[in-house]
RNA sequence: GCCCCCAUCGUCCAGCGGCCUAGGACUCCGCCCUUUCAAGGCGGCAACGGGGAUUCGAAUUCCCCUGGGGGCACCA
């Protein structure tokens, strides 16, 4: 019996027949299944007919989505099944944080699954790097892979179980063992190409079944292939592209059990997502063509196909399939270089999908789980565009409150300067954030800003003195102002404010003229937080000194 | 080559037959504010790929073309 499953994951799931049903319905040529499903008004999909939800306006996106309790539906179940071959990238992180909403906004589980067949490629240090940056961005998982409990949900774990479904499909008839060699294969393939007809492989080439029987016995390699019923068709409904068809004649007779005995993608994913009772499978377009293979594999293992739903690819700049060759492409990187978590999943979430009803596009995490539709995605690809996530990071950056930027801004503070700050600059640095805060798009950008308040000038920008310095006022400036401080008391930021602008205007300067200068000498650009709070935080001793240093440089 | 998906400003999204002289966001450009840079305010540039068809009426429906993307592994 093919249902059974040897390694129950937590929480018993309830006999598929139970579960609510997917879309998907094979049918031989001329016979139409009706596809039952539990509620015919939601996942539809924008393709489908619609489904008269209302009149525009009053909140209908909402009621179209509302789940409604006491169904036949057992409760979604949705699962993100990265490969450990590689760092978890932006992309990826997208189809984590659309399956981590839906699963919010209907009260489901969300479940990671380590999708490690690939056992040339995947590694320990990749599967770190996805567990760590999923946790970043806060897409805790309910049930899966690192949580403990029954199961690992780790594919590498569960080769008998594949094999054993692969030996009960090969029992079964809907599998067989193949001995095509990949030559032979390379030909048939070539062979269609150049007579423009399908190259799915359809097992013509293999042996008479005795002989396949006894060549199989006597031990020689070979692979477990589907055996996909032809003529006959796979169609089902695609929540985020409606109605999908498929020829089986466009379908190889894939592979399930490679000759040494591990299983295929396709295998594991689907015995996986049927065993741990998967009800929505949300993934990126790249397996929508292979969605035939998993609602067959998936029928002829007993189970019931969960629901698809298959999210555009995000693109670089120049249109391509997004890689590394456009630059950073690795969570880990955006999060080293300043990005907010919440601003990543904001931004995230808004490539193939309206998520906020604000005009600005900010969203939080609440207010996108309230309001997530999987029906409402967007079918186009997005290209990924940094932009608009430097803008949307400045946002998040603007609402910290002080604490929390402080918090995230100091190490990397103490680490430029090379020492850790005393409790007194710490103070001082405090008194600048809400200063500093609007001026900073990422996190690094701080230590940048406020470097020269906490360490000796290292020089003065060249363009800047060039500008500022090399003018008839500068010396004017720097005179007047060395005289307006040197015994100011107190030295705030209202009274450096009183005293400088006193100075102005017995000097004839104006603020740009008269100011600047004074911003150069002190920061040694022209670019600077504001100059009167700076200079308070500065002191004034240190203050006077690199105007005096300024004025000696002018002579 | 075969199969599939997609097609609104540079980018993302809205638009679901009349409310569209197509809306919002980012970017860019002006102006205002201003001691610089930001932030903020105001304003501007900028799109329905092409052709047919249906309709009184199409960005919205259908077909074709073109363009872009994905898939066609003992990779996932």
């Amino acid at each position: 019996m093919l249902g059974q499953r040897r390694d129950p994951p937590r929480g018993q799931h309830r006999r598929h027949g139970l579960r609510c049903r997917g879309a998907g319905v094979v049918r031989v040529v001329g016979h139409d299944a009706a596809a039952g499903r539990c509620d015919p008004h939601r996942y539809t999909g924008r393709r489908g007919p619609h489904d008269g939800g209302g009149p525009r306006g009053g909140g209908d996106r909402r009621n179209r989505r509302a789940h409604e309790p006491g169904g036949e539906c057992m409760s979604v179940r949705v699962r993100f099944a990265p490969s450990p071959t590689g760092f978890l990238h932006v992309g990826a992180a997208r189809t984590a944080l659309y399956n981590y909403l839906f699963a919010r906004a209907e009260g489901g589980v969300f479940i990671l699954r380590s999708d490690d067949t690939d056992t040339a490629r995947s590694s320990q240090e990749y599967q770190d790097d996805i567990l760590e940056h999923l946790r970043w961005l806060g897409l805790e998982w309910d049930e899966g892979y690192g949580l403990g409990g029954p199961g690992t949900f780790r594919q590498s774990d569960r080769y008998e179980r594949y094999a054993q479904v692969a030996a009960e499909l090969v029992e079964s008839g809907a599998a067989y063992y193949s001995f095509v060699t990949p030559d032979q294969l390379d030909q048939f393939k070539q062979d269609a190409r150049t007579a423009g007809t399908s190259p799915a492989y359809d097992g013509s080439l293999e042996p008479e079944p005795a002989e396949a029987g006894r060549r199989q016995s006597e031990g020689e390699s070979a692979v477990v292939r589907f055996r996909v019923p032809r003529p006959g068709e796979t169609v089902f409904t695609d929540v985020v592209r409606g109605d999908m068809r498929f020829e089986h004649a466009q379908v190889d007779d894939f592979v399930i059990l490679r000759s040494d005995g591990r299983p295929t993608y396709h295998l594991a994913s689907t015995v996986d997502d049927v065993d741990y009772g998967i009800t929505h499978v949300i993934r990126g377009e790249d397996l929508l063509s292979s969605t035939p293979k998993h609602i067959l594999l998936t029928e002829a293992m007993g189970g019931v196909p969960a629901t698809y739903a298959h999210l555009s690819l995000l693109m670089g700049p120049d249109g391509k399939k997004l890689s590394k060759r456009h630059g950073d492409t690795a969570m880990a990187a955006y999060r080293e270089a300043g990005y907010l978590p919440e601003a990543v999943n904001n931004y995230l979430a808004l490539l193939g999908w309206s998520a906020s009803e604000d005009d600005d596009d900010v969203v939080s995490m609440a207010d996108m789980i309230a309001r997530f539709d999987l029906g409402a995605l967007s079918r186009n690809p997005a290209v990924f565009d940094t932009k608009k996530l430097d803008w949307m990071n400045g946002v998040y950056i603007r609402n910290l409150d002080d604490e929390a930027f402080v918090a995230m801004t100091l190490p990397d503070l103490e680490r430029s300067l090379g020492r850790s700050l005393s409790a007194e600059e710490v103070e001082r640095f405090r008194d600048l954030v809400p200063l500093v805060k609007e001026r900073t798009k990422v996190l690094p950008e701080v230590s940048e800003q406020v470097l020269f308040l906490f360490r000796p000038l290292d020089g003065y920008d060249e363009a800047s003195w060039e500008k500022v310095m090399e003018t008839p006022e500068a010396a004017v400036a720097l005179d007047g102002a060395i005289e307006a401080l040197t015994d100011l008391d107190p030295w705030t930021t209202e009274a450096i404010d009183g005293a400088l602008r006193d100075m102005l205007e017995s000097e004839g300067l104006s603020a740009r003229k008269g100011l600047q200068p004074l911003r150069v000498a002190v920061s040694g650009s022209t670019v600077s937080p504001p100059l009167f709070e700076s200079l308070e935080v500065l002191g004034r001793d240190e203050t006077i000194a690199r105007l005096r240093a300024a004025r000696a440089e002018l002579a």
